[in-house]
DNA sequence: CGGAATCTTGATTATCATCAAGCGTCGTGG
DNA sequence: CCACGACGCTTGATGATAATCAAGATTCCG
């Protein structure tokens, strides 16, 4: 019996192209891996030799300077696709920011895979179209928004994204969302181009100003998500 | 006989996929349009009725804020695709920064053939991997580097890009290229996330110190192409 | 030649980074 | 179980960078 099968991303991953025969060669030729928070998968600059589809967790998609300095260009959820098919050299780090599980592949086994399955490099294209479209939008924030906006933003996405999974609604206060953050400060700092002084000021700001509640380090209570997206420009 | 026949980038293009009777099909669904300096083809927001090849020009792709704040988030040259296939609205604008000329297909009457063709999706894409590729590298430069940093990437960038057509070499000074810009210094703000003071300052200062000249609004001289390298960290 | 648009330059200010403590929380080991 | 230490976060003081505001200077075109 093939392992997809119990897949939980089964339908919503680029795999849900595939028919049953065709699910069972591309399962031949990949394996899950675990991941632990802050394992990296995929350096930046290497070239590429493994591309994955995450079933569970979110990773980081990161790039630095020379001295050091960090930026997160992307962050992937389950039925996300990793890495860059069609050879060249990966731009950017790939790092698990929870605890984690992917499904890899040899690139050079998946490219030959997908170049046989128009249906599979379909769905790829219109997953990889989908993700230009998100990284745009993301670079008018950081080329134009101020840190008030950027964290307002920030706040809007993870709650949009984190739906479902990382977030709680309490009995009692059904327009209270509380989500579980899978970013440290830091981390908070790399996706939005700031330090992470600014960020704390942020937080504390939005909490003063009774727009969030911050029950923990890693937990953010949404209490007025309008002002949050008019705050967000 | 075919337009394609004489379609000067016929084969860098994704067309280059197609064989002379599927190349005489897609040519009977598009059609060339000329458009001018300044002149829109695409809207941020509507949703995507249309997608093109670049034949000849260069065009930017951009976004603005409710409050009229600009970034451009994209730059593309003869050859390059544009529009969003597959649905969905278009996330920016398409402007043309010179005269230009663009191959256009309905997106309906595109995604069909598409679908039909899986060379041509294929080639479609490599080149949006390469596209999200350069966007992640360019999020660095937005989130993480000073306005020096951004304006010595921007001259290599331009180097690199311009390398052939619009860059001349002088016959006695071999180092030397002459680039001839297609932005105006707003444009090239909105590209750097700067304001059009700052560019110009940055100008003036490389300018002092010897690293390029400026022989018109629109042209660059450079002169120490390693100290741009140097100074784009 | 005139006028508008674009660009440069200067003065000032605001925002965010940097530097520097201090506080909490979590985990470990005594 | 508590003390200790490390790490991550917050807060404050200060400073640098780039934005803003405001004139001028060029260039471009009719």
């Amino acid at each position: 019996m093939s392992s997809c099968d119990l897949c939980v991303v089964r339908n919503r991953a680029i795999c849900s192209a595939l028919d049953p025969m065709e699910l069972a060669a591309l399962t031949a030729i990949g394996r899950t891996r675990q991941l632990t928070a802050g394992e990296s998968i995929i350096w930046e600059g290497e070239d590429s030799v493994l591309v994955a589809n995450v079933i569970d967790g979110v990773l980081k998609l990161s790039t630095n300077t020379e001295d050091g300095r960090e930026q997160i260009v992307g962050v992937v959820y389950p039925s996300d696709f990793i890495g860059r098919p069609f050879g060249g050299t990966t731009g950017h780090g790939v790092t698990a920011l929870t605890d984690a599980k992917v499904c890899v592949f040899s690139r050079r086994d998946f490219d030959a895979f997908a170049r046989e399955h128009p249906a599979l490099e379909h769905k790829l294209l219109e997953r990889t179209l989908g993700e230009l479209d998100r990284t745009r939008r993301w670079m008018l924030l950081l080329g134009r928004k101020s840190a008030a906006e950027k964290m307002a933003s920030f706040l809007v996405e993870m709650t949009e994204r984190l739906s479902g999974s990382s977030c709680r609604v309490e009995r009692d206060k059904p327009n209270q969302r509380i989500l579980t953050l899978p970013f440290s400060r830091q981390q908070i700092a790399d996706v939005l181009g700031l330090t992470i002084e600014t960020v704390s000021r942020q937080f504390t700001r939005l909490k003063n100003e009774g727009v969030i509640d911050l029950p923990s380090r890693r937990e953010v209570t949404i209490l007025d998500f309008d002002t949050l997206v008019a705050e967000a420009g």
